[in-house]
DNA sequence: TCTAATATGATAATCTTTATCTAATTAGAA
DNA sequence: TTCTAATTAGATAAAGATTATCATATTAGA
C-alpha cells in the first residue's frame, strides 16, 4: 500500500479505498466489481472516481488490463507476465502461472515487432460443470 | 457461399451480401467494418440486420467470435484452431497458424475442464513501425 | 398462388466507458 | 497552522457498442 506514496500520487480516501480492496486481490475484477463492493462501504464513491483510478494506476504499471471477456474490460494487480484460465459459464477468471515458451514461427512474422503474448485458456470451472447436470 | 443453402436458412439479399463480404475475408471485421463497407453498395443495409446475422452464422460455426480489442469485437471467418497477432497501434489483426502445445500444469488446472486455447501475440505492425518515427 | 415461418430494420433500450467541468481536497511551502 | 497551487472527485453528459422489440416485409415450400 506504501508503495503508491510517490510519484505526486495523491491520497484520497477514495483511492485508498480502491487501492486497498485491489491490493492482493486475484479475482480480476471489472469496474463495475469495483464499485459495487466499496459503494457499500464508503456510499460516496463514484464510477469516475473507478475509472479515473483505474487508468491512473495503469499508467503506473500498479495495474494491468485484461482482454478476455467480451462484455468487459476486467483488472489485474498482478503485473507479472502470466496468463489466464476463463470459465466460459461464470466468466471467473484464474491465473495461469507458466512460461510456456511460444514464438511466433520466423516466415509469420516478417518485419512485425512482437511485444508479448498471452495465453487464453477456456473451459468450466469445476463449479459450473457441477451445478450445470 | 453456397454452403450457406441449407439448415432452413433463408437466403435474404441482406444475407448474402453479409456472406461475400465475409467470405475469405481475413480481416477480422468488426460489426462497423461489416455494416459500414455493405451499406455503400446496399445502402438499404440495417446495423441490426449485421448483428442478426452475425448471430447467426456464429451459432451455425460459420464464423467465430475473437477477444483480442477490448474497443470492440471482431469475426473471423477462419473457424480452424488457430491464433493471432494484433497491432497495438492500429488494431490490424493477423493469423497465427501454428499447433503450439501448450496445456496447463496439472497443478493449476486442477477440476477445470479445459476446452481450448488461444494465444494473442501482440506489438507493432510493420506499418505502424515505419509511420512513427 | 398461398401461407406459415422467418428475417428485416426502425427504434428504443441497455451497458460500458469516456469526456467535461466545477467544487472540493491534498500536499507542501511559508 | 495557514495558505495556495495543483490535483482529484463526482455529477452529469456523451459516446459507442451491442441487444431487445415488434410491426412489416420476405422467403421457401406446399
Ligand atoms: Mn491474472
Ligand atoms: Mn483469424
Ligand atoms: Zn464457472
Ligand atoms: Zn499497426
Amino acid at each position: 500500500m506504501q508503495k503508491f506514496r510517490d510519484k505526486g500520487l495523491k491520497l484520497t480516501p477514495q483511492r485508498l479505498a480502491i487501492m486497498e480492496y485491489l491490493d492482493g486481490n486475484r479475482n480480476h475484477p471489472s469496474a463495475d466489481d469495483i464499485y459495487s463492493k466499496i459503494r457499500k462501504i464508503y456510499p460516496m464513491m463514484s464510477f469516475a472516481t473507478v475509472y479515473n483510478t483505474l487508468e491512473t494506476l495503469k499508467k503506473r504499471g500498479d495495474v494491468v488490463e485484461i482482454t478476455i471477456d467480451p462484455e468487459r474490460r476486467h483488472y489485474d494487480t498482478d503485473t507479472s507476465h502470466h496468463h489466464h484460465l476463463i470459465c466460459k459459464k461464470c466468466k471467473k477468471i484464474k491465473d495461469i502461472h507458466r512460461d510456456f515458451s511460444i514464438n511466433i514461427p520466423e516466415d509469420q512474422k516478417g518485419a512485425f515487432e512482437v511485444l508479448g503474448n498471452h495465453v487464453e485458456f477456456y473451459g468450466v470451472c469445476p463449479t459450473c460443470n457441477t451445478k450445470g447436470e
